[in-house]
DNA sequence: CTGTTAGCGCATTCAC
DNA sequence: GTGAATGCGCTAACAG
């Protein structure tokens, strides 16, 4: 019961045509639809035949024909083997693969470790008919790939990245990670935060950088003279998160707010003021970043910035329609704004 | 700075043998690693050509030739316009990605409604070299998509689906939802739990039936004095589940534990326990099912019994491409083991 | 409305 | 080692 191994043979254009009695443009026609061109009676004989060998176009050879791909590339560029696991990652590409089938498009996933990148030639074997990237690592193996990636010349959406590529045919797509920072700034500043600390990972991420600018920015409008310490962590793990603060608490006194640089942090470091006794938010206000509508009903209900990430990958795949069709993206940039969510936090 | 118009038109194998001053087999041989029938001189010239003439490989003309796909196709069938951005979904398409990837096969993503399935032409379109698929909505209906997917006679992979397709080229593959029943049934009999109440969707799939029956045979093998109630809410949605569970306590007692379908039933249900005073897990404990690693940090931190997604998908890649290179899947049905998490609710 | 011709880019076969 | 001829399945252009 393992399944038979005999393939049969598919049907061509060809076969259906012989079945049918007509010729294969006939039967061109009916399965694109130029259906002025063929009466009813015979179009009825074709799809009966159609259905009857159970024949299937292939794309390939029309692909070949017409010079015209109906897919597109996600490429992702990370070490981790498991990428696609990180929610706003997963995020992002529901968006952008429901845009693209929407239009009959398919998403076709690729991810790389950026060491295996570096060997042109993998890239040189996708056929499609444009690529989206989220590319993470340090900032300058990042614009490495990207550059790889533009020298395609194909149509690229990148996500969460400058285009710093000239004229390229790129359309880069973040969310408004500097707006995020400002409306968790304003919120806390409205709250009497003297003493902001912010929990980063080592590795900065552009998105964090831009997070932080929000808060400092938020700060200055307000007279400047709250205070912001950044905190990094060896990862953004739970365990390295704890151990920052912990190593931070012995030397320094309790901050008015922790601003975790994404909400899994946050929470990492609302569980250690937890275990001290530390009462959030009458003692420390707590605020995270980037949430998800998903986690809503998840306890604790933080203080948060929730990404756009759904929408950001609607708009790549429309970003990349619109660019297909006519030619040339309607704008090198584009920005999506992240929404304010109070939670019990602060 | 919206990007250049005019596509460069691509180089072919021709383009590059007249430049490199071979013959297009040569270059031919070149590419797919022939080097015994190239000289390690001349094989330099063509490949400095490929790279000054950005030469990409048409994998059209490739596929077409030698009647060979490098792709598997991820049919996901669902009403909802965001099914990939569910969490178990999106964890098995990241398994099944890189897995896929690993050997050098793309993934395509490809989303409908299952009302869109119904017209046969829609897969007829879809050229890979074999489908895995995602199936939800009622049991009649995912049978009949199944159906109509065996009908493609390609190699098929069914995610938490029984295939009864006779000997078609199919693998069924889902998670142990009969020990996970039995393990939380275990844990919860282990405590002296007397009544438990299992809160579902109206909409029973066949893995929740699956894990009430592990419920049910751990109470059995128990002695079978412990009493199971299933309680339906209209939908998993928060807003439901609370409305069922307080419907249902107006006339009965509390019980001595509440079984979530999944872990966002149990979150639901905790909450309403929570808002009327009820000590958790002192009074009534509660359990959730299908969490993930991922949400180990979040809280509360719920018993439950943690889904193999990931590995789902991978493994799913993996018997694919065994198939592919065999001829023949080795298991028409392959269960993987879930893990038993410890949390704060019991 | 329907049929014929030709070629998309590549790899296999068989010469050289 | 290398080159020339052939055809994979499909569709654009044109002829009936």
């Amino acid at each position: 019961m393992t399944g038979k191994v005999v393939r049969k043979e598919r049907a061509t254009i060809k076969d259906v045509a012989r079945a049918a009695e007509v010729s294969p443009m006939t039967v061109s026609n009916v399965l694109n639809g130029r259906l002025q061109f063929v009466s009813p009676a015979t179009r009825k004989r074709v799809e009966r035949e159609i259905e009857r060998l159970n024949y299937r176009r292939s794309t390939n050879a029309r692909n070949l024909r017409v010079a015209e791909q109906r897919s597109i590339g996600m490429v992702i560029v990370d070490e981790s083997p498991t990428f696609l696991a990180d929610f706003f990652t997963c995020q992002v590409v529901a968006g952008l693969a429901n845009a693209l089938n929407r239009a009959d498009y398919t998403l076709s996933i690729y991810g790389v470790p950026s060491a295996a990148l570096a060997q042109s030639m993998i890239l040189r074997n996708y056929e499609v008919a444009g690529f989206c990237a989220m590319i993470s690592g340090p900032a300058e193996e990042r614009a490495v790939v990207a550059r790889r990636l533009a020298e395609l010349e194909q149509p690229l959406v990148l996500f969460q990245q400058t285009a710093d590529l000239g004229d390229a045919d790129v359309c880069a797509l973040r969310q408004d990670d500097l707006g995020g920072g400002r409306l968790i700034g304003d919120h806390l500043l409205a709250r009497r935060v003297e003493r902001m600390l912010v929990v980063t990972p080592r590795q900065i991420w552009p998105a964090v950088e831009s997070r932080i600018a929000g808060l400092r920015d938020s700060i200055a409008a307000a007279g400047g003279h709250a205070t912001l310490t950044v905190l990094p962590a060896n990862s953004e793990s739970f365990a390295d998160v704890q151990a920052a603060l912990s190593t931070y608490l012995e030397t320094n006194p309790l901050p008015d707010a922790v601003v975790g640089a994404n909400d899994p942090i946050a929470i990492a470091a609302m569980l250690l003021l937890n275990d001290r006794a530390v009462r959030v938010p009458e003692d420390v206000r707590v605020v995270g970043f980037n949430g998800f509508d998903a986690h809503r009903y998840s306890r604790p209900h933080l203080t948060t910035v929730l990404s756009p990430a759904y929408e950001l990958g609607e708009k790549a795949g429309e970003a990349m329609l619109q660019r297909l069709k006519s030619g040339h993206f309607n704008a090198a940039e584009i920005t999506l704004p992240v929404v304010f969510e109070q939670g019990f936090t602060t």
